[in-house]
RNA sequence: GCGCGUAUAGCUCAGUGGUAGAGCGCUUCCUUGACAUGGAAGAGGCCGUAGGUCCGAUUCCUACUAUGCGCACCA
């Protein structure tokens, strides 16, 4: 056994292990398990996008996916982690978009295949750095399987998965209100705009009525779409408008007529309570619009401009025209008065730009009966979430969503695998006239232009990248998967469609899997908090808050950063604000554990067992028992703390000092690796340089996770007076003031059962009899020790003797407030409560003896 | 606006129907050969505010305040 070094540095030993891991294929499935018929462990890394880079939040998740593979694997589990990248087509055609502005040039101007070239181009110099970073980190993924969104075999389902929803009718192509985005040039779904409160002019207009009996004064916060127009709503109940109802006014500008309707959805109390229509641009208008039959006038085009219909105004953008109309409304007479106003707006999550709702063809997944699934098998607990609250947002996420906008305006994606009759698409006479087909059929079509939501794609990701639509091997072997590890912003992003693709697309009987049970894409979905910055702020570039976890692998090493964040999380947390401190105290941890391999090599070969052997094995044990529970709860946080405390504590603090006076240096050896295997998920560099160097073969990372027996030991009670003697001594020095580095002799009337280890960790030398002028001093569990030292002056004694007295006031006045507790509890509480509660009493109370004894010992 | 969380030591967080815990930080002492990235001993909290249930509430309930998040068609 070769010499450790005097320190761990992390960087000596990564990259060189992950590489040996990776040789030697410890991250691939063990055939033999498979074929031993064990249940595989899988787990799917959610696609980072290709545009990203490794961030905090990624480093816990990363983190959390690692422990759980790696604790499968050992477990003797068939272990898969499967990484990959998404195609990230918003964010990606965002980067080229600008390159290109930056050379003068427009997308049309380079051309669609062009285009497309650049894309691919820029995906291979790109790489996927985030994977790299991953690597850093020490994740276990299985690379031989990675995977890309936008390769050949992936993109071959997508469109797959596009003509088998379309032939069950699940897609369908629509004329409906969506989320434009005039900057991207492209609908979003309703999942990304996000809504920002905006203070703005709310103005209120004057519509003549056409008999000539008045008008009708309607508010509004965007006066330019007065130009599309249709109608005038109130609400059925509202008598001021009652006499209205039925008649016309005559739109000012348009010179048009458009009636006054009554509906339910009006709100009386807002504004004037009468609201202008405009069916073409805001969705609640859409709604009344198609109730009352009322005509669609486009004014917005999809460029942000003001279309024909808008007439001497066709041409301006929104803004413009909002100012312009405004002035033009106001030199007739038909601005009433203009307030302040705070509303919500819609904005583009990718640009920030104003979402302008329109009406326009896209294809769309009807989700009514996807939803109805979805929400059934996870009422059913079939699909499982940890922390268990997530089940109830899901559920209720799933009841309210609607229909889903698929296809987007950009070049980049998997195209739509639609064929149109030349002329037809977009017009009145589409119907009938495209063919839905993964190739193109034969004759003269024309590909749709546009592509699908990343979303569409990355829902299929985990059968996609197991082979589906085949039937594959891997399918059989690998699906469903076991744990999907996420955050909960894309709870509904991406989650729940993976949830109802896999339900709906694994319907078909060849995959022959008729359960529900088989078809949900993963056992359990487990939410992890969501990092912020120390303050409670977003984790943010621009805001400066952003911690880069590659700079602190750096410079505490991998298992630090690792074990750091996992110890500052808890199992309910719903999010986290991080505290470097805790990457600090870990790599010190990780440092304790290097010391504590060389301290077991310097101690002198024993194996004379003790009480504190006997101890640290039942300890461990205990231990490894919870670790195990903790992990198959997911309560990672929570078994960091656990080996922890353990290490640093039992393992260090009173079993190793007891080491170096006797014991067995082989059961410290055997409890230590036991305790670096149940560490090896959390820190997986450290723990299997010391594997190693204790001449275990192979690695620790396929080694077998320990059993989990009970624990059953006599050594609890003397270890417990042991380390309350010890503890006494200590106490007892400052209590009488007395240095450390000099020796005091102890006298007790109860052995310990190592003398010796006690009277070295405590500088003492025990005594066979008590002496006249030693001082005594009580034990918590009771009985007294005497302490004696030339050291102990009359003033030292006078000391401790205010502190024992301020300790027996205390205690007094905790005995009242127990006695009192007590006296209400009898009769009512619960009687074993109450015996508890007694024999804490009796325990104060013998505690305030001792000390009494001792003060008049002091005297 | 509706919904879901959170409020405990200076900081980051556990926890419990019976007068509170960890890590980091802080104070004092210790350079005794595993570790100063260490050891020992400590200080520090009317457990957000106000009510209610109970013999008893930091813990359960209600309201409020602060803070985070999600959802939302108020023109």
């Amino acid at each position: 056994m070769s010499e450790l070094p005097k320190q761990y540095d992390p960087k000596t030993y990564e990259q060189e292990l992950y590489s040996a891991w990776e040789k030697a294929g410890v991250f691939k499935p063990n055939q033999t398990a498979i074929k031993e018929g064990k249940q595989p462990f899988v787990i799917m890394l959610p696609p980072p996008n290709i545009t990203g880079s490794l961030h905090m939040g990624h480093a816990l998740q990363d983190t959390v996916m690692d422990i759980l593979v790696r604790f499968h694997r050992m477990l003797g589990q068939p272990t898969m982690w499967v990484p990959g990248i998404d195609h990230a087509a918003i964010a990606t055609n965002r980067v080229l978009e600008k390159q290109l502005t930056a050379e003068g040039l427009s997308r049309q101007e380079l051309g669609r295949e062009a285009f497309l070239e650049r894309a691919e181009k820029w995906y291979e110099d790109t790489g996927a750095i985030i994977l790299d970073q991953m690597k850093r980190l020490g994740c276990s993924c299985d690379w031989t399987r990675q995977r890309f969104t936008m390769d050949t075999e992936y993109s071959r389902a997508v469109q797959e998965a596009f003509v088998r929803y379309h032939a069950k009718s699940l897609i369908y192509r629509g004329n409906r209100m969506v989320n434009w985005c005039p900057r991207c040039e492209s609908v979003v779904s309703d999942l990304e705009i996000q809504h920002e409160q905006r203070s703005t002019r709310l103005v209120t207009l004057r519509y003549p009525l056409t008999d000539g009996s008045g008008a009708i004064e309607v508010a509004t916060t965007r006066p330019e779409t007065m130009l599309g127009d249709t109608a005038v709503a109130v609400h059925p109940a509202d008598t001021r408008y009652t006499q209205a109802v039925g008649k016309t006014v005559r739109l000012p500008l348009m010179d048009r007529v458009i009636p006054v309707i009554a509906d339910e959805r009006i709100d009386q109390s807002f504004g004037t309570g009468a609201v202008k229509v405009t069916p073409a641009h805001d969705p609640l208008d859409a709604q009344l619009g198609e109730t009352h039959k009322l005509p669609i006038i486009n004014i917005i085009g999809e460029s942000g401009a003001l279309t024909e219909q808008a007439g001497q105004f066709a041409g301006l953008s929104v803004g413009e025209a909002r100012k312009a109309v405004l002035k033009a409304l106001d030199e007739q007479g038909v601005v009433v008065s203009e307030e302040d106003h705070q509303h919500a707006v819609s904005l583009c999550e990718r640009c920030g730009t104003v979402i302008e709702p329109l009406i326009s063809r896209q294809w769309f997944m009807d989700m009514s009966k996807l939803k109805s699934e979805t929400i059934s098998v996870a009422e059913q607990g079939l699909v499982k979430f940890a922390p268990p609250r997530w089940k109830k947002h899901f559920i209720e996420w799933m009841k309210s969503v609607h229909d889903w906008t698929i296809s987007r305006q950009i070049w980049l994606g998997h195209r739509i695998p639609v064929w149109w009759k030349p002329g037809a698409r977009g017009t009145n006479n589409e119907e009938g006239n495209y063919v839905v087909s993964v190739e193109k059929p034969e004759g003269e079509w024309e590909q749709d232009p546009d592509v699908l939501d990343t979303w569409f794609s990355s829902a299929l990701w985990p059968f996609a990248t197991l082979g589906w639509p085949q039937q594959s091997e891997n399918m059989k072997t690998f699906y469903p998967t076991s744990v999907l590890v996420t955050g909960r912003d894309i709870l509904y992003l991406w989650v729940a469609r993976m949830v109802f693709s896999g339900l709906e697309l694994l319907k078909d009987p060849v995959y022959e899997r008729p359960a529900q049970k088989d078809r949900i894409p993963f056992d359990t979905v487990f939410i992890h908090p969501t990092i912020l910055a120390k303050g409670g702020q977003r984790m943010s570039k621009s805001l400066g808050t952003g911690v880069d976890p590659l700079e602190l692998i750096e410079q505490f090493g991998a298992d630090a950063t690792r074990f750091g964040l996992i110890y500052q999380t808890s199992f309910d947390q719903q999010a986290m604000k991080f505290d470097e401190s805790a990457i600090k105290a870990s790599r010190n941890f990780v440092t304790k554990l290097w010391n504590i391999a060389r301290l077991i090599d310097s101690v002198e070969e024993k194996d004379v067992p003790t009480v504190a052997d006997e101890w640290i094995r039942a300890r461990s044990l205990t231990v490894t028992a919870e670790v195990t529970v903790l992990l198959e709860a997911y309560k990672f946080g929570e078994a960091a703390h656990v080996l922890h405390e353990f290490v640093w504590k039992d393992f260090a603090d009173w079993y190793l000092e007891i080491l170096k006076v006797e014991g067995s240096t082989v059961v410290a050896r055997q409890v230590f690796t036991h305790t670096l295997q149940i560490l090896h998920p959390f820190m997986p560099y450290v723990t299997e340089v010391l594997w190693k160097h204790f001449n275990q073969s192979d690695f620790i990372a396929t080694s077998e996770w320990p059993a989990v027996e009970a624990a059953g030991s006599m050594a609890e009670e003397p270890m417990q007076y042991f380390q309350q003697v010890v503890e006494t001594i200590r106490s007892a020095r400052v209590l009488f003031n007395i240095k450390p580095n000099s020796t005091v002799d102890i006298y007790l009337d109860k052995p310990v059962f190592s003398p010796a280890a006690a009277a070295k960790m405590t500088n003492a030398t025990l005594i066979e009899t008590s002496t006249s002028t030693m001082r005594h001093i009580p034990l918590p569990a009771g009985g007294v020790i005497a302490i004696g030292s030339e050291e102990i002056t009359e003033e030292g004694v006078r000391g401790a003797e205010a502190k024992l007295i301020k300790e027996q006031q205390v205690l007094k006045s905790s005995l009242v407030g127990q006695e009192k507790v007590l006296d209400g509890m009898r009769g009512k509480a619960d009687p074993a409560v109450i015996a508890e509660k007694e024999a804490l009493l009796t325990r104060s109370q013998e505690r305030l003896r001792e000390i009494n004894k001792s003060l008049s010992l002091l005297k």
